[in-house]
DNA sequence: TAGGATCGACAACATGGTTGACGAAAAAAA
DNA sequence: TTTTTTTCGTCAACCATGTTGTCGATCCTA
């Protein structure tokens, strides 16, 4: 009779590239789903790429140089987003009042239904997790994972990191 | 005095978009981690997305289409990937003596050398990993997410995936 | 052996990033 | 208060990487 437990073992120690391609897909898989779902709420042109820079407009709105800077990416790129973000319906373009240098870029109704429903879909994305793996066990999994990746949760600059 | 336990659970439990960011942020820092050491050891120029066709051209090669066919994008797109592969030298261009349409993607020596070195990445970051977390927390944390994510850790079409 | 499928290349185009330059406006320095 | 410096958003040019359509050459098969 084999011994599973020594075989695991055996398996993941020479599979060291498994563990960032896991992560990946866990990720992933998470996001697949949740644009799924919103694919069938209203949202069908929605990429990952727009939730990250929805994020990074914020409830309060932002000027298009910030909403760069929290990006990662410069001022022009930001330009760009913000412009395919306005023809998709979820940012406004309004003069800032205070500083006739800046435009500032709003949420649209669209736009806060968007952020509402991912907040809502990954709760229940967790929720199903939590099921599957019982709560102790996920809140051991995202506890591991913020000893391992400090901060790295609330880094906005995703979209361009992989191809560079 | 404050229950931590409880804490815990009410902020994770308004906060299922951690979930996917702490997923995203260990798989980032593994892979930037990586390529810190492969840029100190001769491959200043590898990205990311290099890795993934490197390993989509295997140790025995494969013809262009192939490569696309494992990466999830055209035989078009895959032939300027080659180029670029080429270019930096990890990889050569062969007739197929066996069929006259193919031409064959081989790794050159360099290319063998980033993925042998990978590898050996790989298993030093792991290693990192088990010796912070332990190694069972390790093994439960890949056990869950071959749980939630079946399959999806032997995917390569993973570069043109975010931003669609 | 004729017809259809597949291979790899070419061209044209879309997307999303970069840098450089610029006028307008604000902030800081003189 | 005037001058200088910084910041903001836009325009233009370019690069990287993906797409679709087309094509001749080659292979497979009915």
């Amino acid at each position: 009779m084999v011994d599973e437990k020594k075989v695991n073992q055996v398996v993941e120690a020479r599979n060291g590239f498994e563990l960032p391609l896991l992560l990946f897909a866990g990720f992933r898989s998470i996001i697949d789903a949740l644009h799924r779902d919103l694919a069938e709420h209203g949202h069908p042109e929605t990429r990952p790429a727009y939730g990250f820079a929805l994020q990074a407009v914020g409830p309060d709105g932002a000027a298009i140089s910030e909403i760069g800077r929290r990006l990662g990416v410069s001022k022009q790129a930001a330009g760009k987003t913000v412009d395919k973000l306005e023809t998709l319906g979820y940012v406004e373009r309004a003069p800032d009042p205070a500083d006739g240098r800046r435009t500032l870029i709003r949420l649209t109704p669209h736009g806060v239904d968007l952020l509402t429903r991912s907040a809502e879909g990954f709760d229940r994305l967790r929720a199903e997790w939590a099921r599957t793996l019982g709560e102790d066990r996920l809140n051991a999994l995202e506890r591991d994972l913020r000893t391992m990746a400090p901060g790295g949760a609330f880094r906005l600059d995703a979209a361009g990191w992989f191809t560079g």
